[in-house]
Parts: structure tokens; sequence; C-alpha cells
DNA sequence: TTGTACGCGTTATCAG
DNA sequence: CTGATAACGCGTACAA
């Protein structure tokens, strides 16, 4: 039975809400609320509770002091006298105190985390550009939450609402194939939260974009192809809602035109590239009656499945068929023969987008929405070099 | 200028600290606070603020209802009229209110984020662990934090501690291969944070383990080189303080043994497989005047550093050579020829550890420290497959 | 140099 | 069914 500690009643006491774990009582006679050692209290109302962790408070409760003295000493503010600042350090260390960032976050409405929002994990792509942004991230005392999109808009959507949720100080996102409406963007603007689009971005709106010369890198991808003697180039587009998927297919047309190749529409196929759709767009390339003497792939997956195919009809390349795909894939490099692809600089654009949202993150000024273009390099290999 | 809107006068205004996102200010003179319209703030001082969202206070008092109403409405809690619900969620949408995911983790302590701490990005190994696990947890919504130690027992140290302030309700991690010493490990115990060690796993500390079965990986991989007559088998092995390297050491030599072979000390290298090192060590195993007939890896990157080495050397593969590595790596399928190796289930491995890791989180029961064990496949290609 | 008193945004308890 | 208010843990402006 729980005891009035002023009048020593037992009848009309009531619970009153909880202090510091600890169950506060009301005597509701004197009026009086109080609190009383654990041990007395029932272990049914104890165990309900949380195990209590160490707070600022009790430290500044053991050591006599109050607890924005104990705040200041942790956090090395001025105006502290060095004995208590090593008492407070000496039992916060005794006690085991860990910091609870969550009131921190709350209280200083931030939460030194960056959101990284990524349509797709399963090519190499976006793995490396997370591995690149980590590491500036991590360098600077930020963390990184990544959320993945799965190339739904739906998803995006929740995604960046948990995003917002969470307070997160900055976004870095890549969008989603379906993405044409971008409500779910500007209000990030509104808030003030930096937001950088990379790889995966949009003219709609204006915000601080990190892309590759991907326009020039299509171009050159497919003048390597008519330099070496390839007359009917085809290509093996993305879908075209994704501004990458436009670029490069501007490269190639661009190429083929500075070089007096008509463009096929036949020979052009745009899609979403699973495995599957690879091996049909490639298996209806390869059976044209007038067979491409080259595919110009969007990427490194498509470009290898047509080599694969290529290889099970006994179309040899380069001989018969030259290919080149795009960001160069680790495999790439070790089929035989070598897939001429575009090397992206994967980590280099995770860098560049994180040391971006950083600055943004600190300064106060709207930021110059400029786009920031990365350079991609040719690598030549054996799918694309044959002797005239 | 801002005027004290009791007394009227300029001279003596002096901020004093902020309500709800709005400077307060003091009038010296007359010794009285007030806030003012922000409109009235000069832009600077406004500027400074971040603007201010939209709380559930704001929705209750444009409504004229209590906050606990709005929190009830918008939780659809029971005991709530479905007039004053309708009411709240629509001023909610109208304020474009959203949530303040920090305010409610401060409350509930916990934070429905799952960390996970892996110590390298640069196999693909963990990246598929990741998308496993993302996967698993994102379904039952929660978040993932993903930390990266580096192979640095000092930083895989502060990860834990970052995790631990950020209040992760539960905790993934795979050990830097440094990591002697497990203090920073037991202290989750101690907080009831579930913890699961995945991968890289120790013997010393008694949690949930999530591994493959690497000593019959290993015996697997050597057994199907001796029966395909190599045999002098050498073997490219990890660091011997992680468990698995160990685990794949014993594995090679029960096999070895079974098969009559005796072991010599320099057939075998142990060690950390950068690039660098992979071929410092096939040089000095290559370049052997009893060279090996075949090399079992402990990683495919090895393995393939090998076949390159050995390549350049003029040694034939799979005839004068034969190789074997560890994890099937893209590239493995598509070398030349292609790499026998162990195929490791990791987006399985990602997704139990996730699974067992939500069963953890939601019993209040202490776990049972069980180990489970995933299978892992012998994928035969070229390297290793010779006529007798 | 230290203590007091809020505020941060939300949930939960208890009283009406 | 609704309102008041304590609590979550910490930072900080101001007073002392």
């Amino acid at each position: 039975m729980i005891k009035c500690v002023k009048c020593g009643q037992v009848e009309g006491i009531m619970k009153a809400g909880y202090v510091r774990g600890k169950q506060r009582f009301l005597c509701k006679p004197c009026n009086y609320y109080f609190t009383i050692q654990e041990k007395d209290v029932s272990a049914a109302v104890q165990q309900k509770r949380r195990r209590h962790q160490t707070t600022i408070i009790d430290i500044a409760k053991t050591l006599g002091v109050s607890n924005s003295t104990v705040s200041r000493a942790l956090h090395g503010h001025a105006d502290i006298s060095p004995e208590t600042r090593q008492a407070v350090l000496d039992t916060a260390a005794l006690l085991d105190y860990q910091p609870n960032q969550l009131a921190y976050n709350l209280v200083k409405s931030r939460t030194n985390t960056i959101g990284m929002i990524v349509p797709e994990f399963h090519n190499p792509f976006f793995p490396n550009v997370i591995i690149g942004a980590h590491e500036v991230l991590t360098k600077a005392g930020y963390n990184l939450t990544i959320m993945q999109s799965n190339e739904s808009y739906q998803v995006e959507i929740s995604n960046t609402k948990a995003m917002l949720a969470n307070r997160v100080d900055g976004l870095l996102i890549s969008l989603t194939q379906e993405t044409n409406n971008f409500d779910h963007l500007e209000v990030f603007e509104k808030r003030g939260i930096p937001l950088i689009l990379f790889n995966r971005v949009c003219e709609q709106i204006d915000v601080p974009k990190v892309v590759v010369n991907d326009f020039e890198s299509a171009f050159m991808a497919v003048e390597h192809l008519l330099l070496n003697g390839y007359e009917k180039v085809a290509h093996l587009g993305g879908p075209l809602n994704l501004l990458v998927s436009r670029e490069r297919l501007r490269g190639y047309k661009a190429a083929m035109e500075k070089y007096g190749k008509s463009i096929e529409d036949h020979m052009v196929i745009q899609g979403m590239l699973t495995q599957q759709k690879a091996r049909i767009y490639g298996q209806y390339l390869l059976d044209l009656a007038e067979r491409p003497d080259a595919i110009f792939a969007v990427n490194d997956s498509a470009a290898i499945e047509i080599m694969l195919m290529a290889r099970e009809k006994g179309i040899r390349i380069p001989e018969d068929l030259g290919v080149v795909g795009f960001s160069d894939n680790p495999e790439s490099a070790y089929i035989g023969p070598g897939l001429t692809t575009i090397r992206q600089p994967t980590m280099e654009m995770g860098q560049a987008t994180a040391e971006w949202i950083l600055e943004l993150v600190d300064t106060e000024e709207i930021p110059v929405h400029e786009r920031k273009i990365l350079k991609t390099e040719l690598i030549v290999r054996g799918s694309s070099v044959r002797e005239r």
C-alpha cells in the first residue's frame, strides 16, 4: 500500500503520471504530489517502465549541480571551472552516460543526417554512388540514411515523407522512371531543406543537379563504332521519361547524323531493360532481315545480354557485330571479348553530391541552382574493334 | 525597428529567445516580454530562423480543440467523434502538417530504425546483404541506417556509439578484421537492444549469429579440385583473426587430409587480400620451385587476380593450374575460363538477418542465442575442370 | 561561474 | 468524447 509521505494516509492516493521513470502519486486529501523509492513501488508498475538510461539529469543529481552545468561541461562550453568540468566528465563515465541524440535533434531541429533515395540497387551504379557519398558524409560527421524507391513513384513519395518526418538535414535523390510530378520535392524547398538531384534528374524543377555528360558520352560511343567501320548501328535505349535516356538517344542520333547515317525507326528500341526485356529486344534486333552490324546499349547488362545471344546464334563479335555498353560494370572487363563501354565516375558522383549538400546545409543563403557535370571516359575493349 | 507593444519605446529592446519559431523580445525599461507578428520582424531576424513548421498545436489552435484531440484524431485512436476527426484531418492537410518523427521517437523511446555496420563496401558482398535486409525492413515499416567501419576497430566503436546515441531499435553488425574486444557490443545487451552478428562473427560473445557454412564450403571447393585430379592445392586465405578465414582454412585442411595430401606450410598464405597483396602472394605461389597445380582462394577477386597473373606467365588454366574462388562475384561468370567458386546467398543473408532482428525487436523475451547457418553452392566453371 | 525556467513536438494518463 | 498536463532528454537565454 502506498502512504502519503505528508499526511501518512492510505486512502485517497492516486497515480499521477511518471517522473523520470518513477511512479508519481497524488494524495487527494492533502493535495500533495510525491514520488517514492522504487523498491516501494509494486513490481508490476515498475516493470512496465523501460529501464532508465542515465541522462544528464542523473549526472547533475549525483553531483549536486544543475543540468545546464552538466550540459555545458559535456560540450566543452566556455565559463566552466575545470574542476566541475572534470567532475562531470568523471561521473558521466562512471554512470556510463550515453547522450540521447533524439533529444538533441529535437531541441536543435537538426539531425546531422543526410537522406538518400535511389531507385534500385541491382546495378552496381547506385551502390558505388553510395560508397562515395558515405565516405564524404562520414568524414564530415554526418549520417547517411538510404531509402530505395524501387522504381515506384508512390514509394518515392512515401520515402520523401519519411525523410521529412525524420527531419534529414538534406536530401539526395535519384528519381524513379515513373516520376513525372514533383510536388513532393518542392516541399523541401519550402521547408528550407537542401535538395540535390543526381543521375536521374529532371528539367521541371530548379534545384542543384549532378549528372554525367550523357549526350557527349553517347555521341562518343556511337562515333567510336562508326569510326571502326560499322555502318548500321542500332540503339537499345532506356525508358524515354528518363532524361538520361533522352540525352543518350540524342547523342546517338547526333553521331549518326554527323556521319551521314540514316536513323531507322526499327533500329531504335527504348524501354526498361530488365534482363528479360534485353533478351527480347536483342532477339528482335539480331533476327532482323537487315541485321544491325553494331549495337549501342544504354547499360552494360543489356550489352552483355546481347553478346551472349550473339554467341548463341554464332554471330561473331566484333567481326559481325560491334557492341558498346554504358557504365563499365566489373564483369565488362572480364567477358570475352571485353566490352567497350562508357565508364561513369560513380564514386566521384557520390562524393561530389555529398560535398555539395554539405555546403548547402551549412549556408543560410539560397543555393545557386547550377548543374554539375562529371566527365565520363570511353573504355575501348575487344567488342568494338575489328580489322578493316 | 522593434517597438515595445506595451510602452511603445524603441530603446532598450532586446532579443530574448524564441517562442514557437517566433522571435521573442524583452523591453528592458518596462521589463515586458512579447513576440510580434512575423511580418513585423525585420527580414534579417526572420531569415536566420528556420520557417516554423506546422505542428499538432497549430492544428489544435486553428480548430479550437486541444492537442490531445488532434493527436488522437491523427492516429485514428478510439473515442473520437467522426466530425472532429474529419475536421482535424482536413486542417492538417490544409496546413500541410508533417509529423515530427523526432518528437515521436523521443517520447516513445524507439525510432523504427535498424542500424547496420559493415566493414567495407568494395566487394559486392555487403551491398547485396544490404539489398536483402533493406527489402525486409522497408516492408515492415522500418528504416535502415548503414554505417561503415572501414575495417577499423576504432571506427567500429564510434559507429556503435553513434548507433546507441541514435537509439536504433536493433543492430546488425559484421565485424572488422581488427576486432578482438567486444565491450562495445555488450553495451547493447545491457541496454536491451537486440544485436545480431552476421558473416564476420566471433565466438567470444553470446548473441544471435547468421553465417554460411564456411567449413563445408571450403571442404567442398578443395575436394572438387582433388577429385578433378589436382594434387598440390595451395590456399590463399584471409586474415586469421576472422572466424570465416579460420573456418575456411579448416575446411581446406580437412579436405586435404581426407584425400591423403600433405599440407605444406609454404602452400598456405593468410592475410588481408587487397588487390596488391593478392598479386604479391600470387607471384610467390606461381614462382615456387614446386609450383602448386591448383589454388583455392578465399574470395573471387583474389582468384581472378591469380588467373590474370597465370595468363601473363603463360600458365594455362585449367590445364596447368586449377583455380577456385569464393563468393561468386558477377565478373566470375564472364571471365574466360569461367571461375569455379562458392556462391554465397548474400541477399538471403540480409533477409534472414533482418527478419530475425524484427522478431527480437518485438519480443520482450530474452532472445535465444542460436546461430543460423545458410547454405552455399559450388558453382563449377571452366577454371577447375580438366580432362584427365 | 552556476542555476532557473522554458522550449522543442509528441504521446499518454487521468480527470471531467 | 475531450481537455489539461506530465513526460521524453537536452540546450540555452537570462538571472543570480
